[in-house]
DNA sequence: GCCGTCATGTCACTATGTGTCATCAGGCTA
DNA sequence: TAGCCTGATGACACATAGTGACATGACGGC
């Protein structure tokens, strides 16, 4: 056996996961996350950045998905069709985390300082998805902009899916709001 | 004479200005800057609740600026016209403090931690536009999507209007950044 | 069997943010 | 005029976030 338990980063963030449930976020030092993790305060520190963090390692994963969703799509699908896809890919993702991402989202929804963050890994999500289009070509506004259309179509149905216990699966609720943002703008 | 100086919080906003201008946001600190407003820290806090909080005060105006506008579009006005409508009102409140406005917009650019709270104020714009959709009859989700609709206009727009020294009217960028969504979803 | 690497620990320190009590000018009332 | 109340600010102590510098010690290679 290792000098080290393995997986601390993954200890980590099971205990804070653990911790701003049972006391909140702002109740639970990052000392208490450390310890329960049996690590120490400056351990945490050189896994993240700070103590929001700990609930995002996830978001990597996420991007590089939507990505190649993005990449993925028949050359010729227009620019918002290609944003499709790559928020479908995405939810699969999500759907096989499905308890864990529903338990994050409580806690996220409980502090403004977690939605903060998270909001910006949402813009990095849209960021990433505009550069992808712009790989495929689409120019400029055009690939911001359905990028954070999409990224609304995003939010919306996430928050509808992770609210409901039991709700219809999160692909479905995208192509609906999809389809219902396509009727405004139309 | 009062016993103090009037318009504390004029002094620590204008003060947080000149010093994140001068030496960037992290390396000043709050004391820096009650210290050059002729307070303490403690005063700092008493009317900010954070050390960004001091760039966003004007946010309250342009919500209610926002609102105002949505409402005031004609009562049958589609959706994403009456957002339209308080984009453009919006627009006129900013231009009037275009300096102010371009200054501050450099110091957020630079500093992620500013550009993550300046995304939870657009998302409360953006959830203070669905509520006043929701007041003209638009129903959910189509009220969500298309405040989320606008503020992505919105973002796409003043982006650029911000960073070029001489660039077109707010309006005009906001008018064209619609009609492009538009043509993507449609 | 020695040696370097690397994850972790220890310690010291700055800055953010908050609770609590003290201060004191100006206004109000008798 | 005296006394009192209010509200903005200061003073002080303190918990916590976050960081830099250096120490430790198991493991793996040579």
């Amino acid at each position: 056996m290792g000098r080290w338990q393995p997986d601390a980063q993954g200890r980590l963030e099971e205990a804070a996961m653990e911790l701003f449930d049972e006391r909140g976020f702002e109740d639970t030092t990052v000392a208490d996350i450390a310890e329960r993790a049996g690590l120490t305060k400056r351990t945490f520190f050189r896994y993240f950045a700070d103590k929001r963090e700990v609930l995002f390692s996830g978001t990597v994963l996420l991007e590089e998905t939507l990505v190649k969703g993005i990449l993925g799509a028949p050359a010729d699908a227009p620019p918002l069709d290609a944003i499709a896809a790559g928020l479908d890919a995405a939810a699969v993702v999500l759907e096989e985390a499905r308890d864990r991402a529903g338990r994050r989202q409580a806690i996220l929804a409980a502090n403004p300082e977690l939605r903060e963050r998270e909001l910006i890994k949402l813009t990095r999500l849209a960021a990433a998805g505009a550069e992808a289009l712009r790989r495929r070509g689409v120019e400029e506004p055009a690939a911001g902009l359905a990028a954070e259309a999409g990224m609304a179509v995003m939010r919306v149905s996430f928050d509808r899916w992770a609210k409901k216990p039991r709700s219809q699966d999160l692909r479905k609720l995208l192509r609906d709001s999809l389809a219902e943002l396509r009727s405004i703008a139309g």
